[in-house]
DNA sequence: TTGTTTCCCATATAGCCCCATGGTATCCCG
DNA sequence: CGGGATACCATGGGGCTATATGGGAAACAA
């Protein structure tokens, strides 16, 4: 699960490490999924699991669905597979860091099932405009009811 | 349950004993989910379970949906999962203590599912506040109207 | 060649893990 | 009922290892 957020540095290679954390949350992988935001300035990115999940997910629309094969356009078309050097890092290519605005920092946020890049600053503005939105949505966390065994301790 | 409050001290190293009384209601996981509180100068803090309860609920909307990228930045995004050492303690990070404002001592308070670390001053303020609200709304706890099988006794 | 990308090695720092100690409450046995 | 022994708890410190980051050599493209 890529959990909590850390900020590190883009060398002049355009080289960033992958947090620890986060790379665990890979596991033994040694690749990431990266892709431009849909919607946001920033980069996101996921383990293998995630894709497969996109993909199992496309595979329910039929064969030439157009609307398939938009989303597998966006989708599959716009993601790379970037390798892990030894010390965990990625090189992020142009295209990229152009539609984070990243230069010399990088934010990594995790978001559970995947993560997202931000150049920090930009990063900071779009978090109030997304707790804004957490908060009127935290009805939809719903608390599960207690399993028996749960209660023992 | 997290139940009752404790203080305990912070060493040279940002580091916390978690009462006993709490390591056992996280279970023998050995680790807890610490988070800046949502609205109050303090920390929050679970055992996995929770986490779990909010992943589960994320999981249950669409992959791309907004709500649940907004959902999952401030959750997952501001969490850590930080691991226990042998003595039962946790190190809290710079950003903790900050929001916080936690330097020497630390207040631990049990709000059942999860609980709570404030500067033990700034809790005494808090719990005044508290206090005094609920003092001012007292007059929401209703007597409930006796049915007339009770009565008749 | 020259510039660019990929791989591998090097190093300082900081975080983690383990060991140690003193204090306290509890239990048990006399 | 008293005293000691014991288990557990809070806290202190040191050493080691993983991590982040810099740099260079080798492969590749133009």
């Amino acid at each position: 699960m890529f959990l909590s957020s850390f900020e590190s540095s883009v060398d002049a290679k355009k080289r960033v490490s992958i947090p620890a954390a986060f790379r665990k949350a890979i596991g033994r992988a040694d690749s990431v999924f990266l892709w431009p935001s849909l919607d946001k300035p920033c980069i996101e990115g996921a383990g293998q699991r995630l894709m497969e999940e996109f993909d199992a997910s496309m595979s329910e629309l039929d064969l030439m669905d157009p609307r398939r094969i938009a989303l597998a356009n966006y989708i599959m078309g716009e993601a790379r597979q970037a390798k892990l050097d030894e010390g965990g890092r990625v090189v992020l290519d142009a295209e990229l860091l152009a539609v984070a605005g990243v230069s010399e920092k990088a934010k990594f946020v995790g978001l559970g099932d995947r993560f997202q890049i931000w150049e920090p600053a930009a990063y900071e503005g779009e978090k109030a405009k997304m707790r804004a939105l957490a908060r009127e949505n935290l009805g939809l966390l719903k608390a599960k009811p207690r399993r028996p065994e749960d209660a023992a301790e």
